[in-house]
DNA sequence: CTAAAAACTACCCTTATGGGTAGTACGTCA
DNA sequence: TGACGTACTACCCATAAGGGTAGTTTTTAG
């Protein structure tokens, strides 16, 4: 039988997860519901949760800053974040912060039970559209100013390679990997490598 | 009706896709199947697919290469991942060259079947295990070896400053900031600033 | 076909970087 | 109290890196 706690301001939503929970599985309980993240937190080392099913809006201290303080206290307890917002800022800090999950409120009644018992799993529940913006953080939009040539160079600079590593690794010369450095310079308006990675990496172009 | 297009290397996979998704589904249809990314890619402008179902392991170019390649010629068709691996390094490769989902050949069929839906809807469908991964990817947990003073100075290198810049900055002189440096370097086992930056950044230094 | 764009080579010069070694000073934990 | 960790300073030396300038060849696009 997994504990799970409920941390939700809205008493109506948290008696209706309450209910369901209660009603509609046997292998949940909750042994304890708060309205605010600082409640949550004095009655850990009573409540000992396995779970904890976690609002953001909420009244003090809000849900991403419960999410991490409570990952101090039991870092093997796995915080589900049931939020509205599908905004991606909230997903990652809340990710971040240390949260398995983040589905949002919309979701139905079998995907907030399928989330717990993929928790319970080890898995990561997400609904489709916040999974997506996790996925598409993933990913490289803008186009990039860099040559392939530039590129490649820039690559192996990432890696900590020297001048003349690179030199070899593309059978040029050194001057060659030197000339190729100081355009990528030019073109990301920087002066030293670790600003080319860095802008380099932000931007996505490697 | 979406089309799909199916690369994967080995015959009876390719076929067991196939068939599951014509006897199966009445929205899919695959239109195409490769061995090769190659294949794949030439026939890109005719076939036109909605989505591709992609191996990793493939004779000549890789799926995940093969992924960031039809991702610039067709920006808008998703690319499903069908892997073997969980390794994290392939999984976040796979996301970061463009593809939509990735789910491991264990996936039932189901699994599959209902990851073409979230794919269509927008999604991104990932077994549990993998949305583990990436979630993890997130988090910072481990301790850094690393002294306050030492965390410091690599935080400036990593904005791009010279030594003399951080000796300025926090009022030390040159060499003092030479010496902090070496022992990073010590400590984390590299030998410039670049491998040093790279380093703590994906252990979560700083 | 021709003019850019990209890739390439070369040399000069200054400063930055990295590695080695050798110390001092201060707080703390055993 | 004495070893240890941390912070700091200093000097030497070789090589790497960054910036400037001046060209040639190859590829690509109009």
């Amino acid at each position: 039988m997994k504990k799970i706690i409920i941390v939700e301001d809205n008493k109506d939503v948290q008696e209706a997860f309450q209910l369901l929970i209660e009603t509609q599985t046997s292998n949940y309980e909750v042994v304890n519901a708060y309205g605010t993240c600082e409640d949550a937190i004095n009655n850990l080392e009573v409540d000992l949760p396995d779970i904890v099913l976690m609002d953001i809006d909420l009244p003090g201290m809000n849900g991403i800053e419960g999410t991490r303080n409570i990952r101090q206290t039991l870092p093997r307890t796995d915080i589900l974040i049931i939020s509205v917002h599908e905004n991606s800022q909230y997903v990652f800090d809340a990710l971040c912060a240390g949260a398995t999950g983040y589905i949002t409120k919309n979701s139905n009644h079998t995907q907030l039970l399928r989330a717990l018992d993929e928790v319970s799993a080890g898995g990561a529940p997400m609904s489709t559209q916040i999974a997506k913006l996790v996925v598409k953080s993933f990913r490289r939009e803008s186009e990039s100013p860099l040559t392939n040539r530039e590129t490649d160079v820039l690559n192996l600079l990432a890696e900590g390679k020297s001048y003349m590593d690179i030199a070899d690794q593309i059978s040029v010369s050194k001057d060659t990997v030197k000339f190729h450095i100081k355009n990528i310079y030019l073109k990301l308006q920087v002066s030293n490598k670790i600003e080319a990675v860095t802008k380099a990496k932000s931007e996505g172009f490697i």
